[in-house]
RNA sequence: GGAGAGAUGGCCGAGCAUGGUCGAAGGCGCUUGCCUGCUAAGUGAGUAUACUGCGAAAUCGGUAUCGAGGGUUCGAAUCCCUCUCUCUCCGCCA
């Protein structure tokens, strides 16, 4: 959420930044609703003020039992005014709320200014595509042939987009968790298992909602909601709160399944593991004073990226235009992972600096070294997601007889087996 | 799921039966002045948040907030209703 105050005082830049977006947003009637906002305060709090007094008055003239039925009548009268005044105060915060609450955030100035993706700009890469003497299978087909995943019987239990890691295929998923929760714990980040399910509120908090509603899937006689990243639990770790300054920045690291609809996907990614329902991820989340965001982002990236350099997979890092930013971000890196099958590379981690944008809805605040109460800074990045990983792992390590090696960083984690074959 | 108890400031905790002078006693903590060779002790002062008004700003004024939302009343931390959460006991369960 935006601040009215910079609204106001600096509509132009917020307008070309909402442009920026792609959106053209009516902040001239936004800023008259407030200025009526702040007309009826004053007008309510005034005659609130006299209606206190009065009634002080009659307590007091009570106590020495003089007669007080006129000022209570008069009082009466006040309350009756101010209750008609305080609706329409609630109309009119209940509009503003609802405009305030779908406006994005601003870009930051070094988020490259596009209509979509295309416009996204390449910020590095990082290694070299293996050059195969056959033509690489797909992570789909080698999944299958090696019996690692198994897409009938997830499609037969839960539906389209769900599947089923059997075997190996479990197992490199498991050690995939391990292996990226315990490098990142050794980066200093601290780790924690939150709910999976959480209730409307965190999804506010963190811009899920009222938005993107469709995206979520719920359970709706309980107001839960399936997280669609552990961004949502782990931020809301710290909503309310006025976080002591010395412990700033906040840095976890979090392994969950996450949710999502993938409603306006349709046709998209339907074969394989890139476009379920249900994933696993590890996430990385920051918080921390407003002066290193800028900092802290570029960290949750280098950690992130620190996975696939360990894994030995190609990959390039994108800084995302404004056409295609989401919602919370100012600035957000893509990493996208080289996947031969496809002969491109594909997103496998988005890493975010939200600014305060999700800690003024959830009120996250720290005290400054004033003294001065501030919202704090909100990042987060995938460290990765690990389907993808493990997609990527297939296809970058296929061998021409049907096999796939095991990364050498992984091993530990796998029985030390260097390959995964075709059982006979 | 059944029965009961509870939710007050950074923390502990009084107030609620008998509504007013209660943004709220007292204690702890914290900040700060004095004192002190240093620390401790002592002593004085201060110590919530949000919104809002005047103002360049500090300051100052107003309003709201005693889990949340409604209601009664001239007036609600206090009375009534609804909801949420916490705790205890029983049952059930990984």
């Amino acid at each position: 959420m935006l601040d009215i105050k910079l609204i106001i005082s600096d509509v132009e830049n917020v307008k070309s930044k909402c442009i920026a977006r792609g959106l053209n947003i009516d902040f001239d009637a936004l800023i008259k609703l407030d200025a009526d906002r702040r007309k009826l305060t004053t007008d309510i709090e005034v005659l609130q003020n006299k209606r206190n007094e009065l009634s002080k008055e009659v307590g007091r003239l009570k106590q020495s039992g003089n007669d007080t039925t006129s000022i209570q009548e008069e009082v009466k009268k006040i309350s009756e005014n101010f209750a008609t005044l305080e609706k329409s105060l609630k109309n009119i915060q209940l509009q503003l709320d609802a405009q305030l609450h779908v406006i994005p955030n601003l870009v930051d100035d070094t988020t490259p200014i596009g209509k979509d993706e295309n416009d996204n700009t390449l910020v590095r890469t990082w290694g070299t595509p293996k050059e195969f003497d056959f033509a690489p299978k797909s992570h789909a087909d080698i999944g299958t042939d090696l019996n690692m995943v198994d897409f009938e019987r997830g499609v037969k239990t839960s539906g389209s987009r769900f599947a089923v890691l059997t075997g190996t295929g479990a197992k490199l998923e498991r050690a995939l968790i391990s292996f990226m929760l315990d490098t990142h714990i050794t980066d200093g980040r601290d780790e924690v298992m939150t709910p999976f399910l959480v209730n409307s509120k965190s999804m506010f908090n963190t811009g899920q909602l009222p938005k993107f509603s469709e995206e979520a899937f719920t359970c709706e006689k309980d107001d839960l909601f399936l997280i669609p990243t552990s961004e949502v639990s782990v931020t809301n770790l710290y909503s309310s709160e006025v976080i002591p300054t010395a412990t700033l920045p906040i840095k976890h690291v979090a392994y969950s399944a996450c949710f999502r609809r993938e409603a306006g996907s349709y046709g998209k990614d339907v074969k394989g593991l890139i476009r379920l329902h249900q994933f696993n991820k590890v996430e990385l989340v920051t918080i921390c004073r407003k002066e290193d965001s800028e900092v802290e982002l570029e960290n949750i990236l280098t950690s992130a990226e620190k996975i696939l350099q360990l894994l030995e997979i190609p990959y390039r890092i994108m800084l995302l235009s404004s056409g295609d930013i989401g919602f919370t971000s100012s600035k957000t890196y893509d990493i996208e992972v080289w996947l031969p099958s496809e002969n491109c590379y594909r997103e496998i981690s988005s890493c975010s600096n939200c600014k305060d944008f999700q800690a003024r809805r959830g009120s996250i605040r720290y005290k400054d070294e004033n003294g001065k109460m501030q919202f704090a800074h909100t990042l987060n990045g995938s460290g990765l997601a690990v389907g993808r990983t493990l997609v990527a792992i297939l296809e970058n390590y296929q061998n021409v007889d049907g096999s796939v090696t095991i990364p050498k960083i992984l091993r530990p984690y796998f029985n030390n087996m260097e390959k995964i074959e075709v059982s006979k």
